[in-house]
DNA sequence: CACATTTGGTTGCAAATGTAACCATCGTTT
DNA sequence: AAACGATGGTTACATTTGCAACCAAATGTG
């Protein structure tokens, strides 16, 4: 007869420790700032990137479009980032931090930083292979 | 500065991982039946232990309370499990899968067990120090 | 140039989820 | 046994999310 353990399946394993590592970093900016995920993955790729229109930030933090809107206007009515419109083309606007929302992102970049080493380093030789098969994983998932 | 790409952030990569392989699975007995993650952890922990409480359900599967209680709700509408009162305590009610919805566990189990051993396989001999990783991952964030 | 199609972005609506309050029952203390 | 807090489970409410419809501007086609 077919057998399934739940706490051995890869889907349910990964989707544990995504929510729990998730979970982890959210309690490590959490006290300091007040954003959500897709609030922080669009603060951070406008922090990598400088000026972005919103389509470009959703294929590169893979969030729908609408996801990335209401995050945007979030971070816009609390002064983080302003918008421009594209000149060319009157659909679009670029986004970019202002100087307050910037500085929210330099202050969080480290901790995110730092949180990441604790997490790799307590894995100690386990965490290169890990990297690898993650990329590995990627690959087969076709999301990179 | 202070330097993170994104593509390269754990907590994002895992999210991304875990979503993709999520969806991949649910595509994988989505045509044959429809059933939430939520309802499909209740029915594989079903599945596995015979007839367990609510509660317990949670605590193997990792769900609030809420969810089981919903999924169970779900399933029980759909005659996939049935309730038992307890005699001892009147407050927990002992769940179990009807036939139906053994039948529907035994058909999905075998499509589980090859999706499963379909990514494994695609990657190679990176697949067990991945999952001795996420081993190690389960241990460090106390999730096991 | 008129018209259809596509595209960047927003909004409305329904489904999913988490939190807190709740109900009933249990165990414990007095 | 009366009163207490703890516990199994459900329900109400607010928040989050995804999908589809939508708007406006751009592009393509006759």
């Amino acid at each position: 007869m077919a057998r399934l353990e739940l706490e051995q399946f890869l889907p349910y394993r990964l989707n544990r420790i995504s929510t729990a590592v998730s979970q982890e970093f959210r309690s490590v900016y959490g006290p300091h700032h007040d954003l959500t995920i897709p609030e922080w993955r669009v603060l951070a790729t406008l922090g990598q990137f400088e000026e972005m229109s919103a389509r470009a930030i959703g294929r590169h933090s893979a969030m729908h479009k609408t996801k990335v809107s209401r995050a945007v206007r979030a971070l816009e009515e609390r002064r983080w980032l302003k918008r421009r419109q594209s000149e060319e083309d009157r659909r679009e606007e670029f986004l970019a931090l202002t100087p307050l929302g910037r500085r929210v992102y330099m202050d969080i970049v480290p901790r995110a930083v730092a949180f990441e080493e604790r997490i790799l380093g307590t894995l100690g030789s386990d965490a290169s292979p890990l990297l690898a098969a993650l990329g590995r994983l990627e690959e087969v998932l076709k999301i990179r």
